[in-house]
DNA sequence: GTAGATGCAAACGCTTTGCCGCTTA
DNA sequence: TAAGCGGCAAAGCGTTTGCATCTAC
C-alpha cells in the first residue's frame, strides 16, 4: 500500500526510465537518466523524466540520493542503508554495500548532540582508475 | 598571497556580510546571510551578497559547505577539517570541532576503492531541543 | 578623479506546471 | 471511450550578469 499505484498506467517511457536506473552501477542525476532513456525513446521530454521520477519515488521504487555539492541522484529502492564512493578520476559515484560507521548512531557527543542518523560520502580512486594511472607512465 | 586582495575596497556591505558569517554558530545559506546583513544595510541587494561570497571564497576568508539535500552554506575559513550536525528539531546546522572517522582515509575497501577523503554529516537532537522535549510534557 | 562596488533589472539554467492531443486499459 | 499520460512551451525560482550610478581611496 506504499505510494500510489492506483490509476497508474504502464507506459514505455516509465519502463525505460526505471530500466535505466536499475541498470546503472551507481546513482544517476536527472540529465543522465534523460540522456540514456532517450536512446530508447528519442522523443522523451525532460518534463516526463521529472514527473516519472516523482511517481517512482512516491511508489518507493527508487530513492533520491543527495550527494555533497551535486544535484540529486536516483537509484533503485530496497538496497538498505549504505554510502557512496566517488572516484576522483572517472567521476563516477559507486554504491557501497556496507556501512563503515555503524557505531555512530545512538551515541551522544561531548557537545550534547545525540546522533540519530548519519550521512557519509567517500572520495578516492576506483580500482580501474588506480590501475590505469600506474600503467599510464 | 592567497586570493585577490589587490584593487579590493573595504565597504560596509562586505564588512557586514563577513561579520554575519563570523558571528553564526554554524554555516549559513545565502538567504539567511542576506536577511541578517540587511538588518545593518537595508538596501543590500542579493546580487551583492552573491558577489561578496565569491570574493570572500577567493580570498579564502570563508569556505563553502555542501550539506546533503541543502543549498550551499558558508562558514569562516581556517577551522580545519571538521563535520556538521543538524538538529532535527530546530533544524540548525552546528559545527563539530573534531573528526569522528579519521581512520577512514588511506584505507582501501574490499571493492578496491582507495579512500582519499570523506564527508560526514550527522543528524539528531541538540542538547537544548532534547531538554525542551522532556520539559514539554 | 577613477577604478572598483553596488543596486536594479534582465538573463540564465534547472525544475515545475498548464494545456491539449495521444495512449493504455 | 475515458482517464491517465506525454510533449511542448510557459512559468517559477534561485543564481549570475549588464549597466548606470555611486563611493572608497
Amino acid at each position: 500500500m506504499s505510494g500510489s499505484t492506483r490509476n497508474t498506467r504502464n507506459t514505455r517511457q516509465r519502463e525505460v526510465i526505471l530500466d535505466v536506473i536499475d541498470a546503472a552501477q551507481g546513482p544517476l542525476p536527472v540529465g543522465r537518466i534523460h540522456e540514456r532513456a532517450r536512446r530508447e525513446v528519442p522523443s522523451l521530454g525532460i518534463a516526463t523524466v521529472y514527473r516519472t521520477l516523482k511517481l517512482l519515488l512516491a511508489q518507493e521504487r527508487i530513492v533520491a540520493v543527495e550527494l555533497p555539492g551535486e544535484e540529486t541522484h536516483y537509484e533503485p529502492a530496497g538496497r538498505g542503508h549504505h554510502h557512496h564512493f566517488r572516484c576522483l578520476d572517472c567521476e563516477v559515484w559507486f554504491e557501497l554495500t556496507t556501512c563503515l560507521v555503524p557505531h555512530l548512531d545512538g551515541t551522544t557527543l561531548r557537545e550534547g548532540f545525540t546522533i540519530e542518523g548519519h550521512y557519509l560520502a567517500l572520495y578516492g580512486r576506483c580500482s580501474a582508475c588506480a590501475a590505469s594511472s600506474i600503467t599510464a607512465r
